[in-house]
RNA sequence: CGGGGUGUAGCGUAGCCCGGUUAUCGCGCCUCGUUUGGGACGAGGAGGUCGCAGGUUCGAAUCCUGCCACCCCGACCA
């Protein structure tokens, strides 16, 4: 039997990357660091995109669409944020191009450069803030409760599939309110959102937080975070809800006239969850057999794979196969009848594994004479041979069982990986051991998480909400400390 | 952007150091037959700008120069 991808345990990396093309998700394009999302990949990216759209909607906001291009004058106007961007950013010159004068191809036509040179999206807070000014006069046009599904360019240093790509798609929300209280609660209530999405449809369970100044976002006041752990114990950020205060209205002077008939800048906040979700999704659960979908979020639900000979039989399958097929779709579960002549079941078996599909169903000629299917599910890989009595009942509950099981998995994993420590020989030991999550003291100081990150590589991922108060000293000063903070090695 | 590695058919590769007929092998693909309850077997067949551009040479996958992309490490990273 031909192995399909590397194990998981043997080099993370490589499994990673094998999977993610093996399993059709996506590939590397001949542009640096930019991704081709393959169809079935897009499927999977399109079902996160209905859910959490809704989830937006739900809470009030509306979707519209800003312009790819930005004049560069316009990403001057913030200085943190200019300082956070402009190292990776992506500039048009020209307009044009011409046919080389030696025949060699096309050339940049040299007379067709633009006055002012236009960046492609980091990310859309400039232009979205100078439209806001348009948009914004009086408290009555507040909150402005706006989403934009989107590409994005960062010409990052060193890329990898969905994780860091130089082009990447996501949803920023942008908002803007009358009150800094009203903007605070939109920062939270949007982490709340993705922790809903990440926990309920992807299975992930997650750590919410604030991120410490020196990771927050650039022009932010406060960063909040969801922060996942991947299965070889590395921190992934999987989505981040901006407080931006006031800076991005004083930038771009959006001023709205408050009931009492006064002048203020309005109160802004940022968020957003991009295709990184896509490689966390593989990241948190997947197996060295392939993808392990949670069944809120696969394309396909349910394959069933007939096992036959000759045209007869197929038909007699067949029969029976449509059945449950209408059966299961009538309580909207999406079903494959893979009825294809072209693989024997043993290869369809290993494929729809690869892909991650939650249940499989095997029906052949022993079937038919019992009134029996094969049954078997993707998380734990057990199967059980079931009565076709009442099979559309059997496996939506089985369905609601591998999602649970799947985040419990990955939950138990996250407890297993979380350690308390409280010196900095155990906090490296633990690092290099067990890796995940480790809960320590810290001083408070961007000096002693800047050296700790330059020692041992892992920063802090978040001050999680909620938190524990307790009494202790900072690990690596020995300074006071009212609470454990979350540090991880990260992607 | 620094250090290391890689690039040969859709995929994985041999050949490269030491230049020399028609570029190796496996998987996949096509045809026919036998198969089908865990990635089937046999026979036959098709498929190549050896990453790109230039140079050295009678002759370059092989040597030299430049460039591009990918992987690993570092730096960087809402």
């Amino acid at each position: 039997m031909a192995k399909a991808i590397p194990s998981r345990s043997e080099d993370y990396s490589e499994w990673y990357n094998e999977l993610v093309k093996k399993a059709d998700l996506a590939d590397h394009s001949d542009v640096r660091g930019c991704m081709i999302i393959k169809p079935y990949g897009y499927a999977i990216w399109e079902k996160m995109q209905a859910v959490i759209d809704k989830m937006f909607k739900d809470t009030g906001h509306s979707n519209a669409y800003f312009p790819l291009l930005i004049p560069k004058s316009y990403l001057s106007k913030e200085a943190d944020h200019v300082d956070g961007f402009a190292k990776e950013c992506a500039v048009v010159t020209h307009y044009r191009l011409k046919n080389a004068e030696d025949g060699s191809g096309v050339v940049v036509d040299p007379e067709a450069k633009l006055e002012e040179e236009l960046i492609i999206r980091p990310t859309s807070e400039t232009v979205i803030w100078s439209t806001y000014k348009k948009w914004v006069q009086s408290y009555r046009d507040l909150p402005l409760l706006i989403n934009q599904w989107a590409n994005v360019m960062r010409w990052e240093m060193r890329t990898r599939l969905f994780l860091r790509t130089a082009e990447f798609l996501w949803q920023e929300g942008h908002t803007a309110h009358a009150t800094k209280q009203e903007a605070v609660d939109e920062t939270v209530q949007m982490m709340n959102v993705y922790a809903d999405f990440a926990e309920n449809y992807m299975a992930m369970p997650v750590v919410r937080g604030v991120k410490t100044e020196s990771e927050r976002f650039p022009g932010a006041l406060d960063t909040y975070c969801i922060e996942a752990l991947m299965q070889d114990g590395k921190a992934l950020q999987a989505g981040t809800s901006h407080f931006l205060g006031q800076n991005f209205a004083k930038a771009f002077d959006v001023k709205f006239a408050n009931k009492e008939g006064k002048l203020d800048y309005v109160w802004g906040t940022s968020w957003g969850v991009s295709t990184r979700l896509m490689g966390a999704l593989v990241m948190a659960h997947s197996d060295d057999q392939g993808l392990v979908l949670p069944p809120k979020l696969a394309p396909i639900q349910v394959v069933i794979v007939p096992i036959f000979k000759g045209e007869e039989q197929l038909k007699a399958i067949s029969e029976k196969a449509v059945k449950i097929k209408e059966a299961l779709e009538a309580k909207g579960i999406s079903v494959k009848f893979d009825n294809s002549d072209t693989h024997n079941p043993g290869w369809k078996f290993a494929e729809y594994e690869l892909k991650g599909v939650p249940v499989r169903i095997a029906m052949g000629p022993r079937d038919l004479d019992n009134g029996t299917v094969e049954v078997a599910r993707r998380d734990t890989q057990e199967k059980e041979v079931m009565t076709m009595e009442g099979i559309d009942l059997t496996i939506d509950k089985l369905l609601e069982d591998i999602q649970a099981n799947i985040y419990k998995k990955a939950s138990d994993f996250r407890s297993e990986k979380t350690t308390k420590v409280d010196s900095y020989d155990d906090f490296k030991k633990v690092l290099d051991n067990e890796a995940g999550f480790v809960m320590a003291h810290w001083d408070g100081t961007a000096e002693t998480e800047e050296k700790i990150k330059q020692e041992t590589k892992a920063t802090i991922r978040c001050i999680p909400v909620n938190n524990e108060q307790e009494d202790g000293v900072c690990m690596y000063s020995g300074k006071p400390s009212t609470q454990r903070v979350m540090f991880a090695r990260a992607y």
